[in-house]
RNA sequence: GCUCCCUUCGUCUAGCGGUUAGGACGCCGGCCUCUCACGUCGGUAACAGGGGUUCGAGUCCCCUAGGGAGCGCCA
């Protein structure tokens, strides 16, 4: 049997990491079994749907590489497909119309509240057979009241609910359009989706899907419910816990493999494994290793992965990703002669790209000022006339290599009978603005001697306005 | 309130009846050092509580507590 699995967002908003990962969970369970994912918008709440949204999903997919080989489908181009089945249960008996109000519905929740009991529905309207005047029925589903839903969850293992516990569910509203539950029932069913794999917070659901899926005479999926992310504060991951958008990651310089890595290793894991291939993914994950219980959401840990990453890339692969940071700080990279050196060097000391772009641009460009607290500390004392007698030293230096800058910046130490440190501060802000910076022989290399023996100049005059 | 789900270091987790309860992030300290980093060595820290079952329980069962979700003409 082929397995299908699917996402199906709701586009009222950007791709959230919670969705992500069971949109990564879902997909990497049909990669592994060759199989196939179904991308579905529900798109039914007009209200709070948007085209907007649903390119933001379509993006953040993309940029995390989960691509799908079905859809997507709109639920709002399905409307005739849900009406049908709405009828065929009509039909059938095993739905019928309900003319209660909004308002005695109301007055049914609250004695059922007062009394202590759970809020569902009575079934009143199962005898019904007259209409009411003036009033749009919806139509209900006829629950069973007796007898129990067995789910064998493969995350959670055995579920039991009681049909008692249950109640006849709206399936079309007074309007016509069906509701959340009926469409999902019958895309699962006519999509051959063959696992759901999706958070816990569904699993109320459930029972009552998989009543009308019987009721349709389908056969059922094997469900997969996995746990919620949480904030920090042991909530629900929203907003206010900061970064929820996975583009967002994107913006900040995060790498996708690393969110992907980190997604997929929270509540999910293969031993001591921390780094995980596309393919090791593929190959190791399973849906039933998933931990059951919820997961708090660790930016640090994120970062950390995302920093592995950076240091483990290929030089290209990480000016291509950084390729849109570097022109967003004003530097086209693919206009810079000594781009691959200058990635080299910093992609080892920098978490994400963002930092990366931010410690490249002085090799890239003329630095604009000194760091205040940097002259300070380091522009006084002999710092100028080191900076004078070293200038002197390089000038004639031949070949312009890290290994012979290293040299005299040894033999001008050891002459002064200064510590290199007094050296190399002072010419590390005057080629890079700041006291920081790679290795100081390095980045003379790489700057070019052209450069350096500008900057040097520029630092030397600059002191000599110091008071 | 009712129903369902969950519970190992601060966090992500390993563990599948016998372990000094392991790893990772973070944090702290040593070494390295021209800055920032890297690296490296070491340290900190957990089985929610209580009952059973068993020769033996983090592992199995029950209860309690705590947390989460659902109870819409939202999805």
């Amino acid at each position: 049997m082929e397995v299908i699995t699917r996402f199906p967002p709701s586009p009222t908003g950007y791709l959230h990491i919670g969705g992500a990962r069971t949109a990564l969970f879902s997909w990497l369970y049909a990669r592994k079994h060759g199989g196939r994912f179904v991308l579905r918008i529900e798109d039914t709440d007009r209200e709070r749907s948007s085209q907007e949204s649903v390119q933001a999903i379509l993006d953040g997919m993309g940029w995390l590489g989960l691509d799908y080989d079905d859809g997507p489908y709109f639920q709002t181009q399905r409307m005739n497909r849900y009406r049908e089945v709405i009828d065929q249960l009509l039909h059938a008996g095993q739905a019928y119309h309900c003319y209660c109000t909004r308002e005695e519905l109301d007055v049914l929740r609250e004695a059922q509240r007062a009394r202590g009991d759970k809020p569902r529905y009575d079934g009143r309207c199962r005898q019904r057979t007259q209409p009411r005047d003036e009033i749009l029925p919806v139509v209900r589903f006829k629950n069973p009241r007796d007898g129990n839903v067995v789910i064998d969850d493969l995350v959670k293992g055995r579920i039991i609910i009681s049909n008692s516990e249950l109640d006849d569910l709206i399936i079309a509203r007074s309007d016509g359009t069906p509701t959340y539950n009926l469409t999902v029932v019958v895309d699962d069913m006519d999509m051959g989706i063959t696992h759901v794999i999706r958070g816990d917070d569904h699993i109320n659901n459930t029972p009552r899907q998989i009543n009308i899926l019987e009721a349709l005479c389908a056969e059922r999926p094997r469900y997969a419910h996995v746990p919620m992310i949480l904030g920090a504060d042991g909530k629900r991951l929203s907003k206010r816990h900061g970064a929820v958008g996975v583009m967002q990651y994107r913006d900040d310089g995060y790498l996708p493999q690393a969110v992907l890595n980190y997604l997929v290793r929270l509540g999910w894991s293969h031993g001591d494994q921390e780094i995980f291939t596309r393919q090791e993914m593929f190959d190791l994950f399973d849906i039933s290793d998933v931990q059951r219980g919820s997961a708090v959401f660790n930016p640090e840990k994120l970062l950390w992965l995302n920093y592995e990453y950076i240091k483990a890339a290929k030089a290209a692969d990480l000016r291509d990703h950084a390729r849109w940071h570097f022109e967003n700080a004003g530097i086209n990279i693919d206009e810079q002669a000594n781009w691959k050196e200058v990635i080299l060097v910093n992609q080892q000391r920098s978490k994400t790209l963002l930092e990366l772009v931010d410690r490249s641009l002085f090799f890239f460009r003329d630095i604009d000022g000194y760091d205040a607290k940097s002259v300070k500390k380091h522009f006084k004392g002999q710092a100028g006339e080191v900076l004078v007698e070293l200038r002197a030293q390089l000038g004639p230096l031949d070949p312009w290599t890290a290994e012979n800058i290293h040299r005299r910046l040894h033999q001008l130490a050891e002459r002064r009978s200064i510590g290199l440190g007094k050296i190399a501060q002072p010419l590390r802000i005057a080629v890079a603005g700041v006291a920081v910076s790679p290795p100081i022989d390095e980045t003379l290399a790489i700057l070019g001697k052209e450069a350096v023996m500008g900057r040097i100049d520029a630092a030397v005059n600059y002191i000599n306005t110091l008071p």
